[in-house]
DNA sequence: GCGGCATATAACCGTCAAGGCATGTAGGGG
DNA sequence: CCCCTACATGCCTTGACGGTTATATGCCGC
């Protein structure tokens, strides 16, 4: 679960939602996020690395895109937990159930 | 999303997949966990503050459960990233469709 | 009330990450 | 070739975090 360390940073999450969207240039990340592009480039450094992005070159720019696999693993690591409220919204069903018989 | 960073941490982690089993005193979670009661502590107070856990006191123990809010809502976060792989998904069947037809 | 147990908080230290600036590198256009 | 563009990397500083030990708080039994 390296992803979920790369997704606590807000900017990173900034950054994923952005290329959730359309595939992006690192400079219009830069100009949509408002920072330096070297910080920029770090926090790629470090999507690329946890797998959740991969860039393709394409003359001197580098497209980023969104990469299925870390979010899968995410979502299967919250999967057990998913019982937790789905198993809540049960027992609030039959609580309301009894009290409608009154 | 602030249970996200909050999650980040391994040790973190640990403590709520103990939780998730059943509920916990704090002397419970030190011994699994073979760190100091401190750090434990301060980890539960990170935990109560993200809402990711509540502590409903007995006696001196206190006994600390999970919370499924922040849960949802990090489900909810990654819903969008969900369509990504199920569209992945959608795109290989009609990729392996083609090559059948071969 | 007092001593002891369970937990929280305080003070401190080492480490690490995020941001800035400056610089390196690679590819295209003139 | 040269230079400019687009991006990556190195270095530095600062602030936050995880762990420890020592100490405070709160609650029970006697």
């Amino acid at each position: 679960m390296d992803a979920l360390a790369a997704l606590a940073e807000p900017t990173r999450r900034r950054i994923v939602d952005a290329l959730r969207v359309r595939e992006c240039t690192v400079s219009e990340l830069v100009a949509s996020l408002g920072m330096s592009q070297p910080a920029v480039s770090k926090h790629l450094r470090v999507l690329r690395e946890a797998g959740l992005v991969t860039a393709q070159t394409r003359a001197q720019q580098r497209i980023y895109r969104l990469e299925p696999g870390p979010f899968r693993e995410l979502d299967a690591w919250l999967a057990p937990y998913r019982r937790m409220w789905t198993h809540h919204l049960a027992e609030l069903e039959r609580h309301l159930d009894r009290k409608e018989d009154t």
